[in-house]
DNA sequence: TATTGTTATACTCTATAACTATA
DNA sequence: TATAGTTATAGAGTATAACAATA
């Protein structure tokens, strides 16, 4: 039964944007959420000084110590010379470490410090926070469900790198 | 029933992803397909010489003939500055026109001209073939059931203007 | 005094070309 | 020759401050 949200669609968004037909497109719908969650989601992470690309990276390297610049530039869908940027300021606060791979002088060895395991670790709650502010909002289940629809969105167009 | 596209799930991202943990995070979903959906829209009215705020500004002009930049700037979540070199893009294109305002002669009235209109609704059809790109591929009734989840999460947080 | 449009400007994000050092 | 990282740079998109004309 749950109406009382359904209800409450109707009082959101501007005017214009339901006479300009905008506002029950999907495309449209899409693209106000995503804004939402991702200005939620930098405000969450702006104590801690990271942007959500940082955070991103900083999970990647957590996951897979000893990873090039590339391999987050690749994973990420962010050009080579804005990694070196990103590792740059990290490294600077002792967030990372570059360290010499052995098997290839090209690359660096990409690691957390001490310091960065532990702020990862504090941003990690700030983003489980950030996560149930919306998730927890919606009917059960929904969000779960509403993964493999977005997955399909994706798929059906063929994404572009995040 | 309908597993297939399920299964497919497990096909899509950047090893690294799922590594980090972020491929089964709503949010993160969110913005691969938001992604997605964006570009496919940059590419579908890129022929018209539109980018997505131009498509939405016309459709706004449209639908309320006479109305002001700053509405336009306000329905958009766009600052006035940026309003102006927009508009200044598509008058200098002969696509709409700044007319006096009688009433209030601190403003325009906006409204499409007849290049403008034949433009707008070519631009129409295209945008219903990008909806029809992705929406088409979702299971039965899952576009129309994405929508107020999608109103959902913008309402739990707090929607920036689009 | 407040508002609309405007100019100038700056900051971020993103994208490309060319260089270096390694392979 | 190809790749990883780097540098410099250019282009979007977006933000603020200050001004003129009008209310």
């Amino acid at each position: 039964m749950q109406h009382s949200r359904q209800d409450r669609d109707e009082t959101i968004g501007h005017p214009l944007l339901k006479a300009a037909g905008l506002a029950d497109r999907l495309g449209f719908q899409l693209r106000m959420a995503q804004a939402a969650v991702w200005s939620d989601l930098v405000a969450a992470l702006q104590p801690f000084g990271l942007r959500p690309s940082h955070y991103s990276a900083l999970l990647i390297v957590r996951a897979t110590p000893g990873c090039r610049q590339q391999d987050i530039g690749e994973a990420l869908g962010i050009q080579r010379p804005n990694v070196v940027a990103m590792i740059d300021g990290m490294e600077r606060r002792g967030i990372l470490k570059r360290e010499v791979n052995p098997s290839d002088r090209r690359s660096y060895a990409l690691s957390l410090t001490q310091e960065g395991q532990v702020l990862l670790e504090q941003a990690d709650a700030a983003h489980r926070a950030h996560e149930a502010r919306f998730a927890s909002q919606l009917d059960d289940g929904a969000a779960a469900a509403l993964i493999p629809v977005l997955k399909q969105i994706a798929a059906a167009i063929g994404a572009p790198a995040a």
